[in-house]
DNA sequence: TTGCCTTTGAAGTCG
DNA sequence: CGACTTCAAAGGCAA
């Protein structure tokens, strides 16, 4: 993972460090394999920037050599990219509700930023938006569902001229402004915020397409400041009692909340009553990775025409890898925001609270696996491993074995907990058997058997599951996430994350 | 209707 | 403390 230089003693989610990584000797072909699924994509991507442009998509922008420019200078994409949000926003206030999962508004906290390469604090470092509808809207813009021109008449950002997407060569008209579109800020309103709430002032909180149900936990000692903050939906719902609903914040029933109004675009309240007597589920902050892929999701279901979120995962999996040190880095210095945004919007939180959802089927499954040859346990077992201090690479990640569902055999072997390989690696056979077999349910698979899982991948990708040692000797980063080779342009460099804690 | 798939990372639990 | 597990998003798909 990017090794921020400006880490100061704050995590950036994890302290991770790059690894260069050189590839094993079918890289080459993979890489030309993907190489035409590349170029495919390429010819698509460009297409799609035409199209997109003009249809103001910020999904495209990334294929565009200057939108990676820009994405590679988050202060000033943010600025360029907020009008498309508010404009976004318009549109679907204009269907009466923001329609996305309940957390794709996921509001970030726009801290100062310590991590800013230069050290400085622009007046828009605090402002930086991080995640986005799923739909179409860029994930490092804000989420601005909601344009000021309907609930903050005339309040310009004086950070932001009236016309910042003139790059992208659509104008707009003065819908912009810092402060959040549903939130209807007084002159200074902003100012009252900390920096450290920073992420009220943005744009970036869609309004929730579902209420909220109870009133957050009230740690933030600006409440009486947003307060202020009167959108009717918003308010007749429950929220926090600073008046910033948080996309972290769902329904139990959120899904089917949703689709209530996503459905019927306007409150009833006949449910909605039934429903608010639940308790509200906050959930987990999104990390790096799911930021990013927050952002690029839509453009590669709009590249590949694929809507599959499996295989769609699979392509962003590997294009993250393919991200250089400093674009990563953006996304864990987002990541470590949205946290910090969380801790103190939730100081009572843990992840703990989301955990044992599914811990009677959780159970159940460790009962079987325990009468599963192919649990790492008993792969050890019977590789001759101990228990303790190694482990088995194929079963580590036995359904996630990339390499085998490319049919491409067994990935590694077994590595001890230095990073040394083991004496008498299994044979293939067992290693293969003991991979496929973690795809049945209470006998060694064949190739044979596992054969119909391949088909279930419809994106072959040049993913490999390297064989340890790590490289990086990291043997417990490695164990935990697969050495993944990538087709890129630049396959000579390989990000591997560290646990860094 | 529910859960799986699939990815990485953060944070929880467990031994 | 290290290993392992769960959850976060997403939408198609199967049971």
């Amino acid at each position: 993972m990017p090794q921020l230089s400006s880490g100061g003693g704050d995590d950036l989610g994890a302290n991770d460090e790059m690894i260069a990584f050189k590839d094993e000797g079918e890289q080459e072909e993979k890489i030309q394999e993907n190489a035409f699924t590349e170029r495919d994509l390429a010819d698509l991507k460009s297409s799609l920037v035409n199209e997109s442009e003009s249809n103001s998509s910020p999904a495209a922008a990334a294929a565009d050599p200057e939108a990676i420019r820009r994405v590679q200078d988050p202060q000033r994409v943010y600025q360029e990219k907020l009008p498309d949000h508010m404009e976004d926003g318009i549109k679907h206030q204009d269907t009466g509700m923001y329609k996305g999962s309940a957390y794709s508004g996921y509001p970030f906290l726009m801290l100062s930023d310590p991590y800013l390469p230069n050290g400085s604090m622009s007046p828009l470092s605090n402002k930086v938006p991080v995640v986005q509808p799923s739909h179409g809207v860029h994930p490092l813009t804000p989420l601005i569902p909601y344009s000021n021109e309907h609930f903050s008449h005339g309040s310009h950002s004086p950070h932001l001229p009236a016309d910042i997407n003139q790059k992208q060569g659509v104008h707009r008209p003065s819908q912009t402004s810092d402060i959040p579109g549903f939130y209807s800020l007084p002159p200074g309103g902003v100012g009252q915020i900390t920096p450290s709430m920073g992420w009220q002032s943005q744009s970036v909180y869609p309004l929730p397409s579902c209420g909220f149900r109870q009133p957050y936990s009230s740690a933030l000692s600006a409440g009486a400041t947003f307060s202020r903050f009167t959108h009717p939906l918003m308010l007749s719902s429950g929220m926090h009692t600073t008046g910033i609903p948080h996309p972290a914040i769902v329904p139990h029933s959120g899904k089917q909340e949703m689709d209530h109004y996503d459905r019927t675009m306007k409150p009833q309240p006949e449910p909605k009553r039934e429903k608010e007597a639940k308790k509200p589920t906050i959930k987990k902050p999104l990390n790096a990775f799911m930021l990013y892929m927050k952002e690029m999701r839509a453009k590669v279901i709009a590249e590949c025409t694929l809507k599959e979120s499996a295989a769609i995962n699979q392509i962003l999996g590997r294009r993250w890898h393919a991200l250089s040190r400093e674009e990563q880095a953006k996304y864990y210095e987002l990541a470590r925001k949205e946290r910090q945004l969380h801790m103190q919007l939730y100081p009572g939180w843990s992840a703990r609270d989301n955990y044992g959802k599914k811990k009677r089927r959780a159970r159940e499954k460790q009962q079987d696996s325990n009468s599963d040859p192919a649990s790492p346990k008993k792969c050890r077992a019977r590789f001759g491993l101990n228990q303790q201090t190694d482990w088995c690479g194929p079963c580590r990640r036995k359904k996630k074995c990339i390499r085998y569902l490319q049919g491409e055999g067994p990935c590694s072997s077994p590595v001890s907990s230095d990073g040394s390989a083991i004496d008498s690696p299994p044979s293939p056979l067992d290693t293969l058997q003991c991979i496929s077999s973690a795809f049945t349910s209470d006998k060694l698979a064949t190739p044979a058997d596992f054969a119909h899982k391949e088909q279930r991948n419809p994106f072959p990708t040049s993913i490999h599951v390297k064989s340890a040692p790590c490289s990086s000797g990291l043997t417990t980063h490695c164990s935990s996430t697969p050495h993944v080779s990538v087709a890129s342009s630049d396959s000579s460099k390989y990000s591997v994350p560290s646990t860094g804690t």
